[in-house]
DNA sequence: AGCCCAACATAGTGACCACTATGTTCGTCT
DNA sequence: AGACGAACATAGTGGTCACTATGTTGGGCT
């Protein structure tokens, strides 16, 4: 009876399924944008027919919408805003999070870009939906991102008169920015020279001499 | 025999057929995205057939690379550098022009986004000639920032300290980003603040206090 | 045990795509 | 004046696309 509880545990999993379409998507859509990714090669990827895939999508829009909805969000949460949670300085945090997530990415993820700028450049003009979406996720990262600087400044880290919602729309501008500009030049010392200039601008609105260790 | 005459110039102008293709293309592309623009499109909109289209331009791509070459780079420069020119104090310049591509962008452009930076992201990771074309771009603009805050520097206008190369690479990542960002959000307000950041940044390396007429 | 429906699988289908094969026309050059 | 080639015009062509019509199968529920 062993045979039959082992396979079966792959046979009908319809939410295994989904995420496994999900996350054949993502990486597909990541590296060569929606347009250019077929059904055709997800199903592929993901090694279901495509009976399947438009058994819980019913188009290819909608699978990009749960794509940004239950994955895109988590992931720039996860890299961006989350990590600032181990940081007693967030103001420090920033500096720091923004070279590590710089140093942590290999040379395909570079060439990739920003899985968030990638899709708002390619979608937002020509999708109400996807534009509303992918709105809610960069405002969600700017607001993580202010309720920081809010941190950052209830505890004494932050000059007095700084406007933190424009500082942190800033700040995701330049994040972003940084990584749309390293997707086409491919030179990490460009990356270096950002970061550089990123720390300046984060340290002239700090009220104490940032320290990193690196 | 008047007939002749003025019909004939609209008739075999080589010349002004491949600009009215690439006129045409290029508001396409800058709306639509290269990969969702049709070669249909694009002669339908310039007023043009088939076999012409394809006897100026082998491939659909070589028409994107001279987009690029012919038209884009001139565009870009012609937007964030020449005026520049006008300016007795370039910090100032970048401060006022920044502002002023914004203030004088339509709804339309603005929904539009950058459209260096829309080619960049979509094309990039994906065809390395448009990449290295697309690249030529965003260093031709980063080196004429450079230039202009060489001449800052040498007129007494920036702080000593400033690395030119890294501050020109940041500015365009900006300028790029928050030109990406706005295509997304659509909230001019959100641009008057990234405008505002910006400024700051500038004055941070400024030698002068900045006087702006409104 | 048998029924039923979600969860798939298979095999198309029309639309659109970049591109081509081939024909025609006009200006230029001798 | 006649030839010739650049500058088009017309009508396809194979391939790919998102999507659908129609089966089949397995598990849960009575």
């Amino acid at each position: 009876m062993v045979s039959k509880g082992s396979l079966a545990a792959a046979m009908r999993d319809p939410e295994k399924t989904r995420m496994r379409i999900l996350g054949a998507a993502y990486d597909l859509v990541y590296k060569e944008g929606f347009r250019s990714t077929s059904v055709n090669d997800i199903v592929m990827k993901a090694g279901v027919t495509q009976g399947a895939f438009f058994h819980h999508f019913p188009t290819k829009n909608d699978l990009g919408y749960a794509l940004v909805d239950e994955v895109l969000k988590d992931m720039m949460m996860e890299r961006w805003t989350k990590p600032l949670a181990a940081y007693k300085n967030p103001v420090q945090g920033m500096i720091a999070r923004f070279r590590k997530n710089m140093d942590d990415l290999s040379d395909e993820e570079i060439r990739s870009g920003c899985p968030l700028n990638n899709l708002m450049q390619e979608m937002s003009s020509i999708d109400p939906v996807f534009r509303e979406k992918l709105r809610g996720v960069l405002l969600a990262w700017m607001e993580e991102t202010e309720r920081y600087l809010k941190k950052a400044e209830a505890e004494g880290y932050l000059r007095p008169g700084v406007d933190l919602k424009k500082a942190s729309q800033f700040i995701v501008t330049a994040e972003v920015g940084s990584s749309g500009v390293m997707k086409n030049l491919l030179d990490r010392t460009v990356y270096y020279s950002l970061y550089e200039s990123f720390r300046r601008y984060m340290e002239s609105m700090s009220a104490v001499e940032i320290l990193l260790e690196v």
